[in-house]
DNA sequence: GTCAATTCACATGAAAGAGACCACGGTCTAGTG
DNA sequence: CTAGACCGTGGTCTCTTTCATGTGAATTGACGA
């Protein structure tokens, strides 16, 4: 790394400043947080309205869930929706937890404290029974009479991880409470985990149910167009820009997150570039870049152990194999990781972390029967050369591999 | 040739331990009146 | 006498180990045609 000058960083940031008009009028109406009309979910807007209606006249609303796959609009829709309804009615609260948020609800604990803190009193982040934040919570519910709404945001996340407990004894609470009351709306992506909950939580959960299909082209389309218009100059979007974002997040299950994204960061490369136009082939190099930089991401946040088993399957692909298997990573682990100094785990726990990486898309790992030979996973590294070369980066950063890119023993 | 039993190489689950961090309540210490 | 420093206890969190059980199909071996 180099001195630079002040007069460069000067350059950088008043260069900055000149292309940001070039393009981009609002960025933000390209990003989530940004809530525009809602369009194209007028139905579920409604449906969801009803529901919850009830709230105004201070009686109970039915629980209430939320399925569609990402980017349909479910958390749009649900903080819309109730936001509005606390605006009309008198003593109504609404929570929002987004369950996917590590450091705030892997746990039972940090869920509670995460729910009371939104009621407005501090929990410390460890250290305390956890029933007592329980009492805590309820206790704060049930100061005042108030009708508290709770959304939770991709709730499979939590129940994979913690169980469904957690929502029973928020469920049941209800009966125990004198003033305040507790309603629940569940949002996720996964249709199918509904069948591993207890049926009890099952029944009381879904009184209510509201599915989002996927948009198809023609919605992204017109939902794209709403935002162009305020996020981009003038005709800086050449003629089927839009469409071409607006296809290729239909093809990803019609994911308007996606969509979105792409239109940005096709921009914001147009711009860098100092381009005065968004091309078609701009979205096809965002789509790249988006899926790179995900990937870039999961591995540089990998810690030394995951490493050190990526480093293995790296070498293994690099050795001229298509595939490989636990046990070959295992003993290559093993060798590198000696060599490291780094404490040797078990090929229980490699195993662990073979599938996580397959999760977060780093490599890629499938469950196979090789009959008499035996049962593993057959691991293969499926990304394009550009960023092998940025992973193994990466890791030669961490020491598994020389500043040539070659294995050290 | 057919069919069930066998077998491999792990996958997958459950429980529990190690070590870090933290809150709380009690005790000790030093400074103050 | 009191505020703050300093324990000890009991709690959580993350990562990991240990022990146990599960699994899908290629292979094997028994069997009957």
């Amino acid at each position: 790394m180099g001195i630079m000058r002040q007069a460069d960083l000067k350059n950088i940031f008043t260069h900055y400043r000149e292309s940001k008009h070039l393009l981009f009028n609002q960025k933000e109406f390209l990003t989530e947080k940004h809530q525009p009309s809602i369009i194209h979910r007028d139905h579920q807007i409604q449906q969801l309205a009803r529901t919850i209606a009830p709230a105004v006249n201070g009686e109970k609303i039915s629980n209430t869930f939320i399925f569609g796959t990402v980017g349909t609009g479910k958390t749009l829709v649900a903080r819309h929706v109730t936001s509005e309804l606390a605006k009309e009615a008198q003593g109504v609260r609404i929570l929002y937890v987004n369950c996917k948020m590590k450091r705030v609800s892997d746990t039972e604990y940090r869920l509670l404290a995460e729910l009371t803190r939104e009621l407005g009193e501090a929990v410390p982040p460890t250290g305390l029974p956890t029933d007592q934040v329980y009492a805590q919570f309820f206790r704060l519910l049930d100061s005042k009479p108030q009708h508290v709404i709770l959304i939770l945001d991709e709730i499979d996340n939590i129940i994979k991880r913690i169980g469904d407990d957690v929502l029973y004894s928020l469920l049941r609470a209800n009966q125990d409470l004198r003033q305040g009351k507790l309603s629940l709306i569940g949002i996720s992506n996964d249709v199918t985990f509904m069948d591993t909950m207890d049926p009890r939580v099952k029944s009381s959960l879904s009184e209510e149910e509201l599915i989002f299909p996927p948009y198809n082209a023609a919605q992204l389309q017109d939902i794209l167009l709403s935002r162009t218009k305020e996020a981009f100059q003038e005709g800086v979007l050449e003629s089927g820009v839009v469409a071409k974002a607006a296809a290729l997040a239909a093809q990803e299950h019609g994911d308007a997150r996606k969509a979105l994204d792409l239109l940005r960061v096709a921009g914001e490369m147009a711009e860098r570039q100092g381009r005065t136009k968004v091309t078609i082939a701009d979205i096809d190099t965002a789509e790249q870049k988006l899926d790179t930089d995900l990937v870039v991401e999961a591995v540089r946040t990998q810690p030394k152990q995951s490493l050190a088993v990526l480093a293995a399957i790296v070498r293994l692909a690099e050795s001229g194999q298509q595939h490989f298997q636990t046990g070959d990573v295992f003993t290559v682990y093993e060798k590198l990781a000696a060599g490291r100094g780094l404490k040797l785990l078990t090929q229980r726990r490699v195993s662990d972390l073979i599938n996580e990486l397959d999760m977060q898309g780093v490599i890629n790992a499938k469950v196979i029967s090789k009959g008499r030979y035996g049962r593993t996973r057959e691991i293969k590294v499926v990304l394009d050369p550009p960023l092998v070369e940025k992973i193994k980066r990466i890791l030669a950063d961490n020491y598994f591999l020389d500043s040539l890119g070659r294995f050290a023993e």
